[in-house]
DNA sequence: TATTGTTATACTCTATAACTATA
DNA sequence: TATAGTTATAGAGTATAACAATA
């Protein structure tokens, strides 16, 4: 019985209680979830623009206000591309990095914490299921 | 290895693609997941403002504005408890239960074809993780 | 012409604080 | 006093449409 309605509801079920712990660890540092997942995506990139909204599948005009936000704070930075003047690249600052590092560690700890009572075995499952599925669904 | 970051990873990446499929389905019917998950409620409840708030983790003024839009669309209405003159029940109206019906219906489609090439072993590790997981988490 | 990013506008979602009505 | 719900307000997030600058 592989695709049966309660798998459905337990993948569901499972989702939102990841997205809570992420909004409560978002609003605990003065976040919002997609200024956590931002902070997420610029701990090891410095990419444009339209690189952040592929990312994070948002228009282009969300992603404007979304680091006018997190530039009025001073998470992050605007760098003007030198090979492509219409490029607007998106650097975080040092605090940003602080707080990206500090929010990641909190994550992790929580979900470990989360996963503690766990069997190995399904953990393992956990990572075979998200390598296998398509990052981006259809 | 249970805990460990990649099993923590896979389970942050495993949600936002769930999330993903639940934002699009809703946008497809010109709804908020919010609003899905409103609608998922009241298929087989008439709960309080109240009630409806501790489940959707939000503030009762937060839910006010989501019934009041809710209502505005035909999709749900306030009935007045004939048990306590303070609390206001809210019921999905007819349309409201046909929208929540079609929609859990393409909810279930859409993520059984994703799961499709999962192994049923990896399947039935979601439900157990679920089932022993915290639905609100700690 | 096509692409990158911004602005104006409008809406949903959310919380805090102050309020009314009922228990 | 305590609880249920609403309103006013403020801010974040999001999309669509129209725009300017650059390729």
């Amino acid at each position: 019985m592989p695709g049966t309605p309660s798998t459905v509801d337990a993948l569901v079920q499972l989702s939102f209680t990841v997205q809570l712990t992420l909004t409560r660890i978002a609003a605990e540092n003065d976040l919002s979830v997609t200024q956590l997942r931002l902070l997420g995506i610029l701990r090891d990139r410095t990419p444009s623009m339209a690189a952040i909204a592929e990312h994070l599948d948002l228009d282009r005009s969300s992603v404007s206000g979304l680091i006018d936000r997190a530039e009025r704070r001073g998470l992050v930075e605007r760098v003007r591309s030198e090979t492509d003047a219409r490029v607007i690249l998106v650097r975080a600052t040092p605090e940003g990095l602080a707080v990206a590092e500090s929010v990641g560690t909190d994550v992790g700890t929580r979900l470990e914490r989360m996963l503690a009572s766990a069997r190995p075995t399904d953990l393992a499952a956990i990572v075979r299921l998200a390598d296998a599925l398509p990052q981006f669904p259809v």
